[in-house]
DNA sequence: TCGTGGGTAAACACCG
DNA sequence: CCGGTGTTTACCCACG
């Protein structure tokens, strides 16, 4: 009683991941609303539209702003046209968006392939290949979507300070404007570091004949950039002189976001009616699938492996590859290494989707948006949600690391709400962290050192033992010691995910503490410490060496 | 199928 | 009495 959570968003994330039985027998029950921003509603009190006021006659600038409004409002309907239409259950099979590219339907549909169908037509190396393209994908798809976002945030900014200036409390707007531009430059920073996360993972494979491909499940941000040229052209048609200005930034930001997505190099993968000739090409040589140029490859840099934990020094190109197909194949560690990082990826997604909230409620509150408020959150709603969907067992590429564990059941309720699942969505890093831990031998240490400013500000689950966690903790001080306290410090100040849910893992810490005789517990001066000792930690863990 | 390791929850005792 | 600390037990789950 006592020692429950004291706020609610953190009681509903306890239970949902407290009653993970609840959810795998009932599935749906877990709907995961909890923390929905509540100042979304903020605004309800202020004065009505953003669309203008009606206060007599218009000036040349309030019409401006209204045939903007007007541009903006067709513009937003085009999206969510397609957003609607795709957010239907049944929407995969019954609406697919017209930029469809085949291969993605032929690799994302369940019903096409299963794993286990999969796994025996390809080999590993094919795996791997299908994992890449199906990476790629992917992330062309957040790409296109960051683009997009971030066009219309443009927008939004332009048309909040068309408004701005005919409002009498500049001063007021002004601050307000530095703190959405603010917001902005953070959603753009945790935009770039996904990007760079995935970037960072080798699954970077852009096809520049894919520009408008859409998977299915997100399709919701799908406009061509056919679509958006004319909409820029009945923008333009309807724009006054005055406003050739900001009509050519927004070209250009939009005309920009596009040709910026052809920045990979340009490969000889043509729209293939279902995806088998891309295939192929991909099986052909193992080596050529990232699509870079030759001295070019995501996961090699300053002449060394960037695969996550290896640094290998690789002299050149061809060396490189050959490290690559023989240290970084098709095996568990690498499956398990993808899967953190996937992970990585996913708390990221969430990060992102809940600044996005964070945004929305800002410019709800800002009146700048009267309309959609969930537009924002929706396409990473739907990207998360579509990204399980694809990587549910039935149509996931073998040897690629499904999310959390191998049960999609604790997945499902994501879909209602990404706020919700957060760090605690992930319940089966148990073994993941068995494997890299006590198989691999990973050192802790290294691994933390890599990935520390990560784990520090996203919510992630580390994947380490409590065990091996709270011995790092210790050890990493000057003398080996630590008070409780101070271990509890050490968890919150490493890790973001271990900042909320504090009744949970400090009694996980206590309980560990307890139970493992590598513990050991001194009475000082002050009060009792906490030390490892070594030789019964090793000797609770027989060090299995693997390459 | 079973043993094992890890995570979580909870009850309980002790102490300042 | 309260809250922090420490111990212990029970249960669940994934894995080998």
């Amino acid at each position: 009683m006592s020692r429950t959570p004291p706020s609610g968003v953190v009681k509903n994330v306890m239970m949902v991941e407290s009653a993970s039985e609840s959810i795998r027998s009932t599935p749906t029950s877990q709907n995961g609303v909890g923390s929905v921003p509540n100042q979304s509603d903020a605004g309800g009190t202020r004065e009505g539209s953003a669309s203008g006021e009606t206060n007599g006659e218009l000036s040349t600038a309030e019409l401006l702003h209204f045939q903007q409004q007007q541009a903006l409002q067709m513009a937003r309907q085009l999206l969510l046209q397609q957003a609607t239409g795709l957010s239907t259950p049944s929407s995969t099979e019954n609406k697919q968006p017209s930029v469809q590219v085949p291969v993605s339907v032929a690799m994302m549909s369940p019903q096409m392939i299963t794993q286990q169908q999969m796994q025996q037509i390809l080999s590993p190396a094919q795996l791997q290949a299908v994992m890449q393209q199906q990476q790629a994908l992917m992330l062309q798809q957040l790409q296109e979507y960051y683009k997009k976002q971030q066009e219309q945030l443009h927008l939004q900014l332009l048309s909040q300070q068309q408004a701005g200036k005919q409002q009498a409390k500049e001063a007021a707007l002004g601050n307000k404007q530095l703190a959405f531009q603010q917001q902005l430059l953070q959603m753009q920073q945790i935009q770039q570091q996904h990007l760079l996360n995935l970037q960072r993972q080798s699954l970077v494979g852009l096809q520049p004949g894919q520009g408008q491909v859409t998977m299915p499940g997100l399709p919701q941000v799908a406009v061509s950039p056919s679509d958006l040229q004319q909409l820029l052209k009945e923008m333009s048609n309807n724009q006054e002189d005055s406003s050739k200005q900001d009509n050519a930034e927004l070209s250009s930001t939009i005309s920009t976001s596009f040709s910026s997505s052809k920045m990979s190099p340009p490969t000889v993968h043509p729209s293939l009616p279902n995806g088998q000739s891309a295939l192929q090409n991909l099986r052909r040589d193992s080596s050529s699938h990232y699509e870079m140029p030759p001295s070019s490859h995501p996961l090699y840099g300053h002449g060394e492996c960037r695969w996550p934990g290896c640094e290998a020094l690789c002299e050149d190109m061809g060396q490189f590859i050959k490290h690559l197909n023989t240290e970084h194949a098709l095996d568990d560690r690498s499956t398990a290494q993808c899967r953190v990082q996937m992970q990585v990826v996913q708390q990221l997604e969430i990060q992102l989707s809940k600044e996005s909230e964070r945004l929305q409620a800002m410019m709800t509150h800002l009146h700048m948006r009267p309309s959609e408020p969930k537009h924002f959150s929706q396409p990473l709603n739907l990207v998360s949600s579509a990204t399980h969907t694809k990587m549910s067992p039935d149509n996931y590429p073998d040897g690629l690391p499904q999310p959390p564990t191998s049960a999609t059941a604790p997945i499902t309720p994501m879909r209602a709400g990404t706020s919700v699942i957060s760090s605690s969505s992930l319940p089966s890093m148990g073994p993941v962290r068995r494997r890299i831990v006590d198989k691999f031998c990973t050192p802790i240490s290294s691994e933390l050192a890599q990935n520390h400013e990560f784990y520090k500000n996203a919510e992630v689950r580390p994947p380490f033992t409590y065990a091996s966690l709270i011995r790092q903790a210790i050890l990493d001080t000057p003398d080996r010691q630590l008070t409780l306290n101070e271990i509890y410090n050490w968890f919150t100040r490493m890790f973001a995910y271990f900042r909320r849910n504090t009744a949970t893992w400090k009694n996980a810490v206590r309980h560990n503490l307890s139970l493992h005789k590598c513990f050991v517990r001194v009475e000082n001066v002050k009060g009792a410490v906490w030390t490892v000792d070594e030789l019964e930690y090793q000797k609770r863990r027989p060090p299995k060496m693997t390459g």
